[in-house]
DNA sequence: GCCCTGCGGG
DNA sequence: CCCGCAGGGC
């Protein structure tokens, strides 16, 4: 089974990059986030002309969640945002189990500046996410938790540490609380898997940062131990970041092998 | 030569089409309306690559006429604006002269609605229009005045004439006002030369009325004399208006043969 | 830079 | 329905 995650920063803004997307990767599972379209506008048409099934969550202008399935995996036990959350809270999970795997889609708050309230609001999100885990999950399930955690793990996910150092997306406190989440029973496959490479999932739209390869990597595929030894590669497609208009994110892709239970 | 008048409803929204129908429809000269760009952020360097020379007269959100010529095409004697308006008065009107011919490119006030004072400011413009050919010019010269007159010249030129009666664009004190132009010694070339053919140039966004073809000839070529007799043909290209993303307007090209004189 | 939301103009 | 613009988010 192969899941992807994108932040699509606006779905109807991207509906010809999602096509295109689906069309080359062939993803059986797309976890999308930032989707900016409230439920009763979001292009359901499109992503069923596109063969897949699709559940979402979404608001006007800011963030959104999705999970398209293709037509024949079910999607089950569907869940929305965090225990807590109020109705009008933004929208930035949603959970769903397909084929057996728990997916967690996630777009975490991007906390704008180091000091402000947005970014306590972002570290008490990533308690609330450990939270939710640790109260409806067990790290020997395999669990999936997906999408974009504005946080570079480490200065190997930052193309110049330096200028970066200390600020938001790259914070202490901010690559704590991710260690917090995984130490409850995840992994950051990619990094599993490729303990040394170079990847990045988002170049910031100003300062031709793409063309530079200025980027960082906060599109994460995080995983249980029963999925990581499932787990045959990860890996982040620019084929979309190279279109025109694009995303400022990357795909990020992780194939699962056959549960051998 | 062959002369294009063509309202593409902001030039720079409309590059890509402008390369397509230049390229197709080869124009020696393109008259434009509604460029919606100050001259500093003109795409002179996008005409330039497709082989012409321009010279415009723009303002920032609305109006601004242009007038594209293939390089080799002298652009002489360029007039902007009708007499007596000021430095801040929308800009409206290119004039030029290219291979003798005299070419004045309009955009006529739109009118908003009948009894406004927009729309007497349209008629009160037709007028100083008619002054401004009388002061500089005579109908026995060649002079092609073209551009998006927002009138339509008479019900044959209204898909749907009950719906539009006495509507703007369609009201008799227009009409008159293009009338009183016509009589100084112009003619509406197309309609000269083809008298009953139902021909229209702009389609509303709205209501899909492009697709049902509910449009009106509000873009024109009027001719003295002199030119008259030398045009072969009148017509207006659709091919641009079935574009993704089109233009409400679609190009009226006339094609003008060599002087006798 | 590129997305969103309104708004005003057509 | 599709432009432009301004203002906010990332």
């Amino acid at each position: 089974m192969r899941i992807a995650s994108w932040n699509v920063n606006s779905i109807r803004a991207r509906l010809e990059h999602l096509r295109t997307f689906l069309g080359s990767a062939s993803p059986d599972v797309l976890c999308m986030q930032e989707t900016k379209v409230e439920d009763e506008k979001f292009p359901e048409e499109a992503l069923g002309d596109a063969g897949y099934r699709v559940v979402y969550f979404g608001q006007k202008t800011y963030n959104g969640v999705a999970i398209a399935a293709r037509y024949g995996l079910g999607i089950e036990d569907v869940k929305k945002n965090l225990d807590g959350d109020e109705d009008d809270a933004p929208r930035r999970l949603l959970a769903a189990t397909i084929e057996g795997v728990r997916i967690v889609n996630v777009y975490v708050p991007n906390g704008q500046a180091v000091g402000t309230k947005p970014f306590a609001y972002k570290l008490a999100w990533f308690e609330r996410l450990g939270l939710d885990l640790a109260t409806h999950h067990k790290p020997d399930e395999p669990l999936l938790v997906c999408g974009d955690f504005n946080v570079a793990p480490t200065n190997l996910d930052v193309h110049e540490p330096k200028r970066w150092e200390g600020q938001v997306l790259c914070h202490p406190d901010e690559r704590a609380a991710l260690g917090r989440l995984l130490s409850w029973g995840l992994v950051d496959a990619l990094r599993e898997r490729h303990p040394d490479e170079k990847v990045y999932s988002w170049w910031d739209y100003r300062m031709g940062a793409y063309r530079k390869n200025h980027g960082l990597r906060i599109d994460l595929a995080l995983v249980t131990s029963p999925l990581l030894a499932r787990t045959k590669d990860v890996w982040v497609d620019r084929s979309v970041r190279e279109l025109e208009r694009p995303s400022d994110h990357a795909p990020v892709l992780i194939d699962i092998g056959e549960s051998q239970a």
